[in-house]
RNA sequence: GCCGGGAUGGCGAAACUGGCAGACGCAGCGGACUUAAAAUCCGCAGGUCCGAAAGGACUGUGGGGGUUCGAUUCCCCCUCCCGGCACCA
């Protein structure tokens, strides 16, 4: 192929061409430069705040696309807010403890805190390659010692009010990790950090937070959250799984072993109570193993259903297990009749939940049915539905089919309280039960303490002591930081790898001085993420953080992040607000009112992932497209809650936009010339004026989506449009737009794009002669809805819902006046021929339904 | 099984309170510019059928039914996809 490279670009001069790489860099140096840009005002400026806040990510090396999208809303609403007259923060930080860094440090035989700060200084450039906005002298980076020193000044905290104690119980252990997870952290039995790696049971002592406590105010805080998603407050009430029911006491009858003599069993429909023909325990409840003793044959059936269990669990498919039992061959007493019912283990009955022993009920009971069934127990029926039509008369009616769990019923079968409803009896006997001391009401969550124990290596060190006389005991607050030492031994190889560090582990008890030994387990990064947005708003080193000036920007105006932490990150941080509330560090309930989760972005229809191939690094879009088209896209291709399509072309077409929105103003932009800032005339021409309405409807469009839904893909949509109607008046009328409106315009349209491509905007502001250090700074544009306004419209002229024609009105015509022309028009008028109207439907400024016999 | 979300052209999507289905963009086709191409600009474009064309007819928002002058939108039933929960007593 010849040379021909003179003309490779075309005619068009090198400088015509929109050149991100160029722009880009260069505001991109100017705004390091200036850091007061996007910094926040101190809280007494008298300018009302809005705190916008994205998760922050974990350094794992690089941003991915999720990331980008994530900080592409939360910058787009920062831009907005800044233009809008708000005092906004906008912080950024690393949630940089973990697992990974471990695992790197392993393979790359370097230290995890090396690694994790060189992800942090990459991932952070990318960031400000990318040009969001973020205040970086708030920066948090909860690895560092003046971060985790407030994990540990926290735990002390709670340590002291009693809501941090230690447990020896069997908890979930990930062999992947080599460490402990929290239940949150077990997704379908399997670790959330590891999706096909089934988490195992291990009898361990540990550290826990009693977010039980709070579970009640957690709950009722959910109503007041009426700016998350349904979803969110959905996922959070049945995590929390509040249930209402009774405890009642079943003695054992003969000797009692070490699980007591009697069985406590948990219902919430303890109106049944008289139904109960078995006792149910869960094949790991402490009587369970008294009752057996050394019974060869029951002990290889508990062994047996256990290991069924297990097995389920790996699967994911506890539901599905079919259900087994054995009789024990003791009995316990139903403390209302008096009745002897046998004791069975049984393997549908969880030890984690409740009391982990039921009163077994087949009437009423579809499980205890089934089982009752199988096993060929006792169904008695002690509750009848009650109908409407007839008059009560028990002993009469027909048996309900079984098993019959309503409540708008009546009792029969139960002794004195025979003939009350279900809600009577329930209160009755609970209140009996408490009187006699053998039950009471009681309220149970399947939520759980807590447990922040990891045997890892990084993460905060939980600062307690053991001593041999004086036992755990709290490291004082005045020794804080327990430091974290570097250079350790971090192989996989079982215990905790802080244990094998004597200079960590031998120290002197803060009581009597004498010896003894730190723990050594850290905490679960769960708890950096968990009060960090407080930080950002003062990170001192006398306090987490400074009350006055929380006090100001908390609550969070809008938090943006993924769904994945709906209940992790999200239940522990409401948790963690209530606590710090309570100390009275801060005043606010809730971390933030506004809650917005994003979708993920997908490519092929599946999520990106190196396994599958489908990765779209951020960093080759911005150097092959620019920051600007790589955000502006992740905005356009889906409203932002739904989940993204990705498409390279798709970058390619705002790319090609942003380039036609610089040629236009680079052609069109006069700062110089006379009229530039006059006023614009108020007679138009019809061309000058499609502009201007068009201008005016997309300035009202933009606005709208930022106040309301925040589809943000019909705003670009939107200005896209302006930029079509601008390309086609130059068609039209060859240079004849006044040039105050042409200046009105270009201003405008890159006041509009600047919450979205905030480097494009930077420049054309510059090229139309304004002061673009300003431009953040510089007021929202406003609409004005007479300009706005169509003149004419064009109305639809329908007969019997068919579309037949159209015809062009009057904005303001009148009802009369648009059916009289509807009727008058031809082609009506023909279609019409030979039928008769029976009705015409006038919808203003829409149509005209004309209908016709 | 239960609770959410979703299904609209070849593709991503739009239609906000029932009122022109498919805005905007991608891919496609045609034209202009060019020796040619790229880039750019302008135009066409749901499907089927009739027509040389202008134009017209029918049909169309996962499927079936309903309410309504009128349904992508409201109601009932069903199918499929995605997410969450799942023996919670």
């Amino acid at each position: 192929m010849p040379a021909t490279e003179g003309n490779a670009r075309g005619d068009r001069p090198d400088e015509a061409r929109y050149a991100p790489q160029e722009i880009e860099t260069k505001w991109a140096e100017k705004w390091v430069a200036n850091p007061a840009l996007y910094a926040a005002e101190p809280f007494d400026s008298g300018k009302q705040k809005y705190y916008v806040l994205e998760m922050l990510p974990y350094p794992s090396g690089a941003l991915h696309m999720g990331h980008v999208r994530n900080y592409s809303i939360g910058d787009a609403l920062a831009r907005y807010m800044w233009m809008n007259g708000y005092n906004v923060l906008h912080p950024m930080g690393w949630d940089s403890f973990g697992l990974p860094a471990e695992n790197a440090a392993i393979k790359n035989k370097r230290p995890p805190r090396e690694w994790t700060l060189n992800n942090i200084a990459n991932m952070k450039a990318q960031m400000k390659r990318l040009g969001f906005g973020y205040d970086w002298s708030k920066e948090v980076t909860t690895c560092l010692p003046e971060y985790y020193r407030w994990n540990q000044w926290f735990f002390l905290k709670l340590f002291e009010k009693g809501l941090a104690y230690r447990k020896k119980s069997k908890v979930n252990w990930c062999p992947e990790c080599a460490t402990v997870l929290a239940n949150e952290q077990v997704v379908g039995g399997c670790c959330w950090r590891h999706e096909t790696t089934p988490v195992e049971q291990r009898e361990l002592e540990q550290w826990f937070v009693r977010t039980t406590q709070y579970a009640d105010e957690l709950l009722q805080g959910i109503e007041q959250l009426d700016g998350w998603p349904e979803k969110v407050r959905t996922m959070q009430r049945n995590w929390i799984g509040r249930s209402e029911g009774a405890l009642v006491d079943f003695k054992l009858d003969g000797a009692a072993g070490a699980g007591g003599d009697t069985i406590t069993v948990f219902t919430t429909r303890i109106d049944t109570i008289f139904g109960a023909t078995s006792v149910q325990l869960a094949p790991e409840h402490p009587v369970t193993a008294d009752l057996i003793g050394d019974d060869a044959l029951k002990l290889a059936k508990l062994e047996e259903m256990l290991a069924d269990q297990r097995k389920a669990k790996e699967i994911g498919d506890i539901g599905a297990l079919e259900k087994r039992g054995f009789f024990t061959g003791r009995y316990a007493i139903n403390p209302f009749n008096g009745e002897q019912v046998p004791v069975w283990v049984a393997n549908y009955i969880l030890m984690d939940y409740g009391t982990g022993a039921i009163m077994s009920v087949p009437a009423h009971d579809e499980r205890d049915y089934e089982f009752a069934k199988k096993f060929d127990l006792e169904i008695r029926v002690v509750v009848l539905p009650r109908r409407e039509s007839e008059p009560p008369a028990a002993g009469e009616r027909e048996q309900p089919i079984l098993p019959f769990s309503g409540e708008d019923s009546l009792l029969i079968n139960s002794g004195e309280f025979n003939g009350l409803s279900c809600e009577q009896a329930q209160q009755k006997m609970a209140a009996l039960a408490e009187e006699k001391g053998f039950g009471k009401a009681t309220v149970t969550y399947r939520l759980k303490d807590w447990g922040i124990s990891r045997q890892r290596y990084w993460g905060t060190p939980i600062p307690m002591v053991y001593c041999e006389k004086d036992g755990v005991a709290p490291v004082p607050e005045s020794e804080l930081p327990v430091l974290l030492p570097e250079s350790v031994d971090i192989t996989l190889a079982g215990g905790s790898p802080l244990g094998r560090v004597p200079e960590f582990v031998n120290t002197k008890c803060p009581k009597c001085g004498g010896p003894a030994t730190r723990e050594t387990d850290t905490m679960d990064t769960f708890v950096d993420s968990s009060w960090y947005f407080y930080r950002y708003t003062s990170p001192i080193d006398t306090a987490p953080f400074d009350s006055a000036t929380a006090n100001y920007w908390f609550a969070i105006d809008q938090y943006i992040g993924g769904v994945e932490h709906a209940i992790l990150h999200l239940i522990y941080s409401r948790f963690w607000t209530k606590f710090m509330r309570d100390l009275g560090l801060i005043k606010n309930d809730e971390p933030a009112t506004r809650l917005f989760t994003q979708g993920m972005v997908i490519k092929d229809g599946a999520k990106m992932s190196k396994s599958l191939g489908n990765v779209v690094s951020p960093d080759d879009m911005v150097a092959k497209y620019g920051a600007d088209a790589t955000r502006m896209y992740t905005l356009f291709a889906a409203p932002p809650d739904r989940d993204l399509d990705w498409q390279d072309a798709g970058v390619e077409g705002i790319s090609r936009f942003l380039s036609r929105v610089y040629r236009y103003v680079l052609k069109n932009a006069k700062p110089s010339e006379a009229n530039w800032n006059a006023a614009i005339p108020t007679e138009l021409s019809p061309v000058a004026r499609r502009v201007q309405r068009k201008l005016h409807q997309t300035i009202r469009r933009v606005s709208d989506d930022f106040g309301g839904r925040w589809h943000f893909n019909t705003s670009i949509a939107a200005i896209m449009e302006l930029v079509n109607e601008l390309y086609g008046a130059e068609e039209r009328a060859k240079g004849e737009l006044p040039l105050a409106l042409l200046a009105d315009v270009q201003k405008k349209l890159v006041l509009l794009l600047a919450p979205f491509a905030p480097y494009l905007a930077h420049e054309l502001w510059a090229m139309l002669g304004e002061d673009a250090d300003t431009l953040l700074r510089h007021a929202w544009p406003k609409y004005d809805s007479a300009l706005a306004k169509e003149d004419e419209i064009e109305i639809v002229v329908q007969i019997n819902g068919k579309v037949r024609t159209r015809l062009v009105v009057a904005a303001d015509a009148d009802e009369t006046t648009v059916r009289e022309a509807a009727l008058n028009e031809e082609k009506i008028k023909t279609a019409m021929e030979g039928k008769q109207i029976v009705k015409v439907i006038v919808v203003l400024g829409k149509l005209v339904n004309i209908v016709v016999r």
